[in-house]
DNA sequence: CGAAATATTGCGCGCCGCGCAAAAAGTCTG
DNA sequence: CAGACTTTTTGCGCGGCGCGCAATATTTCG
């Protein structure tokens, strides 16, 4: 790769975290591409050579996590059921104790209204990388087969709402095992209403 | 209902299908909200009052189909297991057949980009309804338990993977038949892919 | 080095979202 | 219906934004 190569990628990392952290620093609405841009050391116009608004910017973080979890799944044992790979890729992608600084970042992001659209549409980036990894998995593609792309959505979906009930929890669960919960929810089938702790009556 | 509400409902809708209407005729880039407010017969400001965007007030077109597929499901027969009232009270919010005009209104949602992010807010905003409808029917509550919203987003999610496969689709699919594998892949458990017209090898 | 290719920057324009306060419209009570 | 109230609409104005354009700087390649 040039040196030209390196450095808008380096540019776009700079402007990305710029962003990220004003926003949680000052929140997403008290911060201007002014700002962003001159922490990143470059001029206000080049931000919109990258991203075309702040928020966009501000999510654009983690966008490299879809590379991650692709190659991890394409690296899991070839033997292993599809799903079981699908299930260890995402989970691995958050092994590690969840920060203070990671919950207000996800919180913002997921929460805020001016950044829930901007998020939304990451999380779709990230849910197509994944269809085409366990299509390549599995030999079909995307276009002519929807499995690929079901197994993903599904997939996301349970992360998402897994993550905005951990969020919300009260008293506080763990991250890990409440994403675990959703995905074997998921893989059980959802159609049995498991019995959990709190049933209705 | 008073003259108010009734008024202000009416100027919402007027608002939302003017926008619709404008973004399909010119694009969504080239639709002023001065334009929109115009057409709706109210002043430029106004508009700010009921929407923050015209993509927000373009996107708001089919937000009332939430409480369609709620009362839907309400409506189904108690003893009818969850899935399949689900499952049904979402297909017969899509019956008929889908005319011209509303294939190019869901591309257009849906492939936008200036219209993804809150074409996908609208879908979050649908599936928190519809998560509400499937706790009340299984009486639980959606903040303790999240088999209601896993339920729904695996719901939301098959819908939009299935609509944006039938935008696809080449040659044109049945929209009905396409929902219907997606929801019923979904009801038989992701983890077995299912073997389809076109394996891989 | 020198030329071609590509990225950055300054400038400027039209549009947008929204706060504010005045005016208009709907509501309620006697 | 009068008149006081609440709520909505509207005009005005400001700061910010997204982007096209052309000039300039930087990288690449022969």
């Amino acid at each position: 790769m040039g040196l030209r190569e390196r450095k808008k990628l380096a540019a776009r990392a700079a402007l990305s975290w710029a962003a990220l952290r004003l926003a949680m620093e000052h929140g997403p609405e008290n911060v201007r591409v002014e700002q962003i841009a001159a922490e990143a050391g470059v001029s206000p116009r080049t931000f919109n050579n990258y991203f075309s608004s702040k928020e966009e910017a501000i999510c654009a973080i983690g966008l490299d996590r879809q590379e991650r979890v692709r190659a991890a799944l394409l690296e899991r044992p070839a033997e292993e059921p599809l799903w079981e790979a699908v299930i260890t890729s995402v989970l691995e992608q958050y092994e590690g104790e969840p920060d203070r600084e990671m919950v207000a970042r996800v919180r913002m992001q997921m929460c805020h209204p001016s950044l829930q659209g901007e998020h939304l549409k990451a999380r779709a980036e990230i849910e197509r990388v994944l269809a085409e990894g366990i299509a390549e998995r599995i030999g079909t593609d995307i276009r002519s087969d929807m499995y690929p792309s079901l197994v993903a959505a599904a997939v996301s979906s349970a992360t998402r709402v897994a993550m905005n009930h951990w969020l919300n929890s009260e008293p506080p669960a763990e991250l890990l095992s409440t994403l675990t919960e959703a995905l074997r929810s998921l893989a059980a089938g959802l159609p049995q209403p498991p019995r959990r702790k709190k049933p209705s009556c």
